[in-house]
DNA sequence: TATCAATGTAGGCACTGCCAACAAATAATT
DNA sequence: AATTATTTGTTGGCAGTGCCTACATTGATA
């Protein structure tokens, strides 16, 4: 069946829904329960992200999300791996291109890049570098991590001068940028160190000084 | 009224606890909740730590915890505290160890005790570094944070040839740390890749390949 | 000795994740 | 086309949570 009737024939349910009272069946509710999750993420936090809430929002009742979902951790997994591959589609967009810049100004621009991302999207980036989101179990999870991790692999081995092993190189670059997201998602600087999300970039990289 | 004094009653009053019923009043709850909050903390992990149940761990009433602290934030802000202190304390101590050693051996020691802290502590590091416990509107966290923060400036000093701003340095340094700290407590490097809490240190610093 | 503030208890409210039993609608089978 | 089975909803309920109000007990204070 083509995608676009399934979409015709939702719209629809949608407007049968919204001119009759609700029908007894959603439709959409696996989709429209990893949207409104992600949506709720970002606007009120991982902490107070509940299925209750989130079932009640959507017009339905409140055990229905387990048809869909085992448990609230697999909704959680499903939205971090959604994440995972936001992610790695974002990496190898920006990896086209650095493709010509080198050295030093590459360095930067990932780190730009990288900042971007985490910055951009604060509770998707937290949940899915936490235990709850990082479960490595979910095939999707997994593959989509691999493929972050293959994009900073490739990036670092372009600034390698040395034939040696990337792992190294590319591990201290990854324990820098995730460590930096971190500090800045979570506001572990002192303040009166003076760093923040707008400047810490003149800060974040200073490779001369080792 | 010294210090052992306080300490004798307090014993008193537990003998008495544990030959007759209970007393109405438990004493030591403050502490108690504090000593008690840390083991629950990490034995069972943050997300599980609960005001009822460490209540009636104590054997008190499930709302008596709230003579102590107004929200369980409140308590976790306590236990936050607790673990700058202590982590203030074993930099400093870590310090004088130092204070003979330089250049990249300085470097591998720095790593090497701070993944000690993180990795022995992880549910304490983890509050601490998340946004419920780095609440540095809470005086002690903030003390005993920006004295942890004053001693990485230190060993960074000792490090730096140049007379140039050492923020730089020990951000990327601290940076670092806290990344790989996060790292290995979250399993978020792909299995393939061969890093582990054993082996990390090995792919850790290798300021070279900069 | 009477009073009071500190520190405990009991009951309850609103919320959570999730389980079991039942109902409706859609898909599959005869 | 009629019947059956499967999927996807619903209601009610359980155990757990943080935290509020009202009340009880106690040691310190006047």
């Amino acid at each position: 069946m083509p995608t676009c009737f399934i979409d015709f024939l939702s719209a629809l349910i949608v407007l049968s829904g919204m001119l009759e009272n609700t029908p007894y069946h959603h439709g959409h509710l696996r989709q429209s329960l990893i949207d409104e999750g992600l949506k709720a993420l970002e606007q009120s936090g991982l902490e107070s992200l509940s299925l209750r809430a989130l079932a009640e929002s959507l017009g339905v009742s409140k055990t229905a999300p387990y048809r869909h979902f085992a448990t609230k951790r697999d909704l959680l997994t499903v939205l971090a791996a959604e994440g995972y591959q936001l992610f790695a589609d974002k990496l190898e967009e920006w990896e086209k291109e650095l493709i010509n810049i080198k050295g030093k100004e590459r360095l930067n621009r990932i780190y730009k890049v990288y900042g971007e991302f985490a910055l951009g999207n604060p509770e998707l980036y937290r949940l899915m570098f936490s235990r709850l989101g990082n479960s490595l179990h979910s095939e999707r999870c997994r593959i989509n991590a691999q493929r972050s991790f293959a994009v900073l692999i490739r990036l670092a081995e372009g600034m390698l001068d040395s034939q040696k092993d990337p792992r190294s190189l590319v591990l201290s670059l990854y324990a820098n940028l995730h460590g930096w997201a971190m500090i800045l998602l979570d506001d572990i600087i002192p303040p009166d160190v003076g760093v923040n999300s707008e400047n810490w970039q003149e800060f974040a990289l200073k490779p001369e000084l080792y």
